[in-house]
DNA sequence: TTCTGTACATGCAGCCTGTACGTACAGACT
DNA sequence: AGTCTGTACGTACAGGCTGCATGTACAGAA
């Protein structure tokens, strides 16, 4: 087997893609230098442009990590609460709320995403494991069971979670976080329950 | 008078400005090297670090003219509607979306400018002249006169001003953008008429 | 006329990215 | 054992880009 140098490889992988995600969340892509990011892997240059095409590629490993983080956490608070659609929104957005006051979140997720991989990469959904997804399934249904009006669950979805993505903007740079995090939690849940009748 | 010099520099100001929309929202900031912005505007580097400390801050001139234009349209188009507030915001929100057509607006507002700037210099939003402050104003008062219930207005403004941009993000990535413009726009009207209530 | 400040041009230093090339080693095959 | 192949990684280099330091031309004041 091709065991040994492959396990290897995975860890160097991995090791290149966290230094990464602490790196980009503190001090921005652009600010970044791949000789920062090796060097707080234990490797050089070179492993890098190995495992990755390019920057952009090391940045999208990095986002693909942060984004199915949260879809864990997401499903994992949803999921005990049944079919209760309604409920399950709530607490998937608390969620998601909670998280946007981890620094990786706000910086790699919500400010540069859409910056650094143009909007063909970002916007392309297809990765099975982010959180918008969660959230189209769930407005979707809720949309076939009549239980919110709507031209189109799909716009209904973007719109919602770009009320998400800025009230988690708003929470990361705001004075008090925590605070913030509250008032902007019970102004999406009114928003749902505008929605839900 | 310094009056010859002074106008000349404008003039240098403006077209180094004008040249860097074009080309920011062609190919975006980071692909764009100052040297294409200068040729383009029939100038110098020395011309551009004369007039902007760096790379970004030229960047923070394109951004706020293209904010300014914005501005100013939804404005005149809401202007002549009286107080309906409803109707304001309704028609604001309709030549925002349609804005969100053009590329500079896509690239350099909705998709760049959280990124290159951070959020400290792109949350403040002491510019007077920025279509959210027109958001903000407009929903602060129908709050004040109790026709929409928030438990804030300002964080009712973010979340509605994030909704805007995603509808624009997904109407500029659509693959029929009219068309898509068209059903943004209802989901939004929708949303508002369940605000108004 | 001289002097000062502004508008611009040019050349240079340093950093950063991506790539070409070299090395070490794990496993397959003989 | 010996050779051979492919992968993981290190190193050296070329090109481009930013920001600054320095030079020049000129408008207006004194």
């Amino acid at each position: 087997m091709t065991n040994r140098k492959v396990a290897q490889g995975e860890h160097s992988r991995d090791a290149l893609t966290a230094a990464a995600i602490t790196l980009f969340a503190e001090k921005g892509f652009a600010e970044t230098s791949t000789t920062e990011i090796v060097e707080r892997a234990g490797l050089t240059r070179g492993a890098l442009y190995h495992h990755f095409a390019d920057k952009d590629q090391l940045f999208e490993a990095a986002l693909e990590a942060v984004e199915g983080d949260i879809f864990d956490r997401v499903q994992a608070a949803a999921a005990p609460l049944g079919d209760d659609l309604r409920r399950r929104l709530g607490t998937g957005v608390g969620v998601f709320l909670d998280a946007c006051l981890e620094p990786a979140v706000q910086r790699i997720l919500l400010q540069e995403a859409p910056s650094v991989l143009g909007w063909e990469r970002w916007q392309r959904l297809d990765r099975p494991r982010c959180a918008r997804r969660l959230l189209a399934v769930n407005l979707a249904e809720a949309v076939d069971r009549g239980l919110v009006a709507a031209p189109s669950s799909a716009a209904l979805t973007h719109l919602l979670y770009g009320a998400l993505v800025q009230a988690g903007i708003v929470i990361a740079g705001a004075e008090d976080p925590r605070a913030t995090r509250t008032i902007m939690g019970e102004t999406v849940d009114r928003l749902l329950d505008s929605l839900f009748d």
